[in-house]
DNA sequence: TTGTGTGAATCCCTTCACAGCG
DNA sequence: CGCTGTGAAGGGATTCACACAA
């Protein structure tokens, strides 16, 4: 919702019109920004600016995200090319692959390094993310050597509910739990 | 959660077991599932094969779903080779894209559609579901199109709030989001 | 004895309603 | 006035606890 809030400067917008764009309630919008403090102003709405530059910071948008890309195929690449993420603070400081035929490629400036280095990149970068977008088969040891080098977050790609230590968050996107949520939903419709 | 349970006949799952795989509590799984009905057995648990029946159909996976993918670039082309999507019954029976260079390529069987003709492959081949992997910009013209061919759900890549009228499903997913997610939880939790 | 199925208690999130500020 | 911020009410989902079936 973020990429819809222009620089406007002085334009305020109301928790109602907020709602209409989120498909939501304005007693939602009003309950869930009071819950960060409250820059509202009463029978005016929200500042636009001050509203973007406190969600920013809330969001942790106001810093640069270094990534690993863990796994150079089809998905990896698609993230990898995707021009929101960088444009959004999240840059891919290395890409790992375990498949010798990869290795040593090159993605824009980057090598595809082994999966055996993957540890000491992470550490040696600094990266507070990965991204997991490998089998299935391959995730849950890829996580564990993640969270030993110390990542502090996981954007699985994997349909593998993954096993990491309290504390480290991870984000789950499995296209075919998608799909089948869909499938249950018309199913579900068709049936009443 | 489904792939991780086996056809192991005369095999039985507890609900404790479940739950330790889901990241969920015995309670949870117990309610969810007999929100479907009692299908288990007191003092043994739930039958693998039967559980994995029970809850094909009503997810809907006891039949073949007819997939229209939409954007031929490089989500579409990591999603037209996941092995677990044909495996899953879904069956993409058209690929549409406005790029006149793909126009015309072939993707396995199928021959790359202009977008123009989405409205009548809908229509004819009766597919039921449409991923849209375009850009934002279009996202919201292809979805209209789609409805008005009769869609019954759709999976969204874009990165917008697509208004759809009611009844049709919508999934989102969305990368940058999925990020965000990870670093508010993160800057969250190392402010505490 | 084990582990389901389910009312009852509890928690959390959403919605309501309105006091109060600009 | 208009619209926020927020207690209070409401509702849905999770958790508890236990009767009972295998």
């Amino acid at each position: 919702m973020l990429e819809s809030i222009q620089d406007d400067g002085g334009v305020t917008v109301s928790s109602e019109q907020l709602a209409r764009r989120g498909h939501t309630t304005a007693a939602q919008v009003r309950k869930d920004l009071s819950h960060f403090g409250s820059f509202g102003k009463r029978g005016l709405g929200y500042s636009v600016d001050e509203l973007r530059d406190r969600l920013r910071i809330i969001l942790g948008l106001d810093q640069v995200w270094p990534v690993v890309l863990v796994g150079a195929g089809r998905i990896g690449s698609a993230l990898f090319e995707y021009p929101d993420f960088k444009r959004r603070g999240y840059e891919c400081v290395a890409i790992v692959d375990s498949n010798p035929e990869k290795i040593g490629r090159k993605w824009g400036e980057l090598v595809i390094q082994p999966t055996a280095k993957l540890e000491s990149l992470i550490k040696e970068l600094c990266a507070t993310l990965v991204i997991l977008a490998v089998p299935a088969s391959a995730a849950q040891l890829v996580a564990e050597c993640s969270v030993n080098a110390g990542i502090n977050g996981i954007l699985n790609f994997a349909p593998v509910q993954l096993q990491v230590p309290d504390g480290i968050p991870v984000e789950n996107v499995n296209l075919v739990m998608e799909l089948e949520a869909l499938s249950f939903q018309i199913t579900r419709a068709s049936k009443t």
